[in-house]
DNA sequence: GAATACCCGACTTCTTCGGTCCGAGTTCAG
DNA sequence: CTGAACTCGGACCGAAGAAGTCGGGTATTC
């Protein structure tokens, strides 16, 4: 439970290759595709999503392909995985417009949409050139700690 | 996305009733799904699962069922999710016993992984308990923070 | 021994994820 | 201008997993 799609996982892993080739102007979907071992069409999808979104931008024709709209720096983890997956809820009926249809019941939930602010926050204090950046052998830990509070 | 099965919201719910009413000994699993507008058997099953991990202590025959374990304060929600959905991992192939299939792809599952920890730490802090006294009508709110800290 | 309640595995249904296919529009090179 | 290379975007499908149901078995109390 509690994860995220191989969708937004591919979306991460491409915007990650992208930003590491920053010296190419677009790269074609088949290319990352190749590069990770990944269906090629699936990710075609999950690129237009992601341009759609506007993390993305994308060039047809020859040589054509995808690159990034933002500096790696200016996109976070959170983005990318909300363009892809739609706005996610650690609870199944947080607040959609029906609200939780059992009874009184949804009193877990109030404590639970904290933590998703929480997860949230997480997420969004990492980007793109975060996750390029993993050339940390273990051992020196880099520091872009993020401190994150929950108060429930 | 990112969301718990309803066996675990369900799970999170039959506890915080029980932790509402210590002074029964013991409530059966419709006596729960009742007052939730659950379906009896799902929770009787779920119930079984926490039953078996520890969580609760069942007591069959007449005026039977269930009763927590432990205090409120020493169950947190980490542990009931832990028992119903099993072991969850943000990525798709975190450390199965494959490691990740992907080429030398998997660059974004460490960090991913750091995430992972996070929120697993959020969830080992907020016990059954809190879940319980959730009587704080938005305004003072409570100060149960638990602070976490995410090292990239 | 009958009523109540837990125990547990098998089964059906339903959703959604992962993945594929194909037609249409766009751009660039020759 | 024509065609190759590429993106765009919707339709489609199979498999997996979640949600929920059913039925038989066992323990406990009255």
């Amino acid at each position: 439970m509690l994860k995220l799609t191989k969708k937004a996982d591919y979306g991460l892993m491409a915007l990650k290759y992208l930003a590491e080739h920053p010296e190419m102007p677009a790269l074609s979907a088949k290319d990352i595709a190749d590069a990770y071992g990944i269906p090629a069409q699936l990710l075609a999808k999950i690129l237009q999503q992601l341009t759609k979104s506007g993390l993305l931008r994308s060039h047809a024709g020859m040589n054509g392909g995808y690159a990034l709209a933002r500096e790696a720096r200016e996109v976070s983890a959170f983005e990318v995985i909300l363009a892809i997956d739609g706005p996610f809820f650690i609870t199944s009926c947080t607040k959609g417009k029906t609200g939780c249809e059992l009874t009184p019941s949804c009193t877990i939930r109030e404590p639970l949409a904290r933590v998703n602010d929480t997860i949230a926050g997480v997420l969004k204090s990492i980007s793109i050139q975060d996750l390029a950046e993993h050339e940390h052998p273990p051992g020196h830990a880099r520091e872009a700690s993020a401190l994150v509070e929950l108060t429930l």
